[in-house]
DNA sequence: TTCATGACATACGCAGGCGTATCGAACGCG
DNA sequence: CGCGTTCGATACGCCTGCGTATGTCATGAA
């Protein structure tokens, strides 16, 4: 619903750059930064690369571009819904929630952290990473933990979180669908989210076998 | 003390095809599978094209040997050390020890799951993962775990364990380190690892097998 | 010494991607 | 209507990597 498919000829009938970075970040969520070549998006887009050099003055520019695109999309819906909700633990949940809902959004991020050795994807990368650690740090800090304990709760929940993104991708199989994913949800939450009231130690109750 | 550097006239004065396999490792930690590139490899051993194509017939081969030799690696070293080990409990310690001890290990383990559109590295890669996922499993049930709850505990477990490299990459700098590290590893293993007993108590061996 | 083979080096053709240069068509407007 | 701006097509040269074909040189068996 969100990501519409601007082919050739959608948009009136000229391209602008933002089709371009759009499309490039499309290449780069189904195959990685090197996907992202003129020719090939070029033709993708049902143009040649007459066009790209004049929207473009270099393929650097279109990653640039498109680093961009993504940094705005990023935090556009990191805020959308989860900023004007009071409760710090149903703020986290619903971090957790969108995680697991965009599997293309997890490609995206997946497929650019792999291509953080270069410079330009790495800054943005890290500069994403650093922004999604500091607003659940803060949400921690909210539920009452001390700053410290919050930064490693922090941590370790946006851990599982990207981890479960991974898992997804490498053991399609094996990750948890349906209902099972949704008792698999309920236990992430249960023990990375440290309810106000208890301590650091969850509860246990492992319910008997099958 | 595994990976020597192989460079050229390292051993005696001949490349073998495993030299290779293991240049082409390393490209691959270092840059991805498009690393894995003839002649910058050949550059890189100090010696030309020709002598690769004397051991391997094409690209794709030496990428398929790159893949043999580092299942090999994976599972060697993943039994050495861990199979032994009697107490579950400590079993999974040390894993997640293990995890944390090489980053070069996860970074390559990164890369490769970066790359597993091509259908290749993607069948090893989905393989890896279901073993690594089948053994955390096993260790869950032998702590006593009903089999569902193993399940869910273990996937649990391997995406935060392949949530830290990620996030060890992609946020070094937030990435706790010294003593706070050891405190978040910690923390991880409480959470992770439900104990049959309590939890300041020593070891509490249920189950012996093995 | 001869020579066959192992282990390369050299030289080539080819494809695909980058970037440039030039050309053309559709407006928009005065 | 004329004309510049916008947007794109075509055609070119360059580089890099793949794969092949062939040359070369040391060495160990004959």
């Amino acid at each position: 619903m969100n990501v519409q498919r601007l082919d050739r000829a959608a948009r009136g009938r000229n391209l602008s750059a933002e089709h371009w970075a759009q499309a490039a970040l499309d290449a780069i969520a189904a195959g990685g930064l090197e996907a992202v070549a003129v020719e090939p998006l070029a033709r993708r887009l049902g143009v040649t690369k007459g066009s790209f050099y004049w929207h473009f003055p270099n393929r650097e520019a279109l990653v640039h571009a498109a680093l961009q695109l993504w940094e705005k999309q990023e935090t556009e819906d990191a805020v959308a819904g989860v900023e004007q909700e009071p409760d710090p633990y149903e703020r986290i949940v619903k971090l957790f929630k969108r995680a697991n809902a965009s599997y293309r959004a997890g490609r995206l991020y997946l497929a650019l952290a792999a291509a953080s050795d270069d410079p330009a994807v790495g800054r943005v990368v890290r500069r994403a990473s650093a922004r999604r650690l500091d607003y659940l740090y803060k949400c921690y800090c909210a539920l009452g933990l001390s700053e410290h304990d919050a930064r490693l709760w922090s941590t370790f929940a946006y851990a599982t979180y990207i981890g479960n993104q991974q898992v997804h991708r490498d053991a399609p199989d094996r990750f948890p669908e349906g209902a099972e994913f949704r008792e698999y949800f309920k236990l992430m939450l249960r023990t990375l989210i440290p309810r106000p009231g208890g301590d650091s130690a969850p509860s246990r109750q492992t319910v008997a076998a099958k």
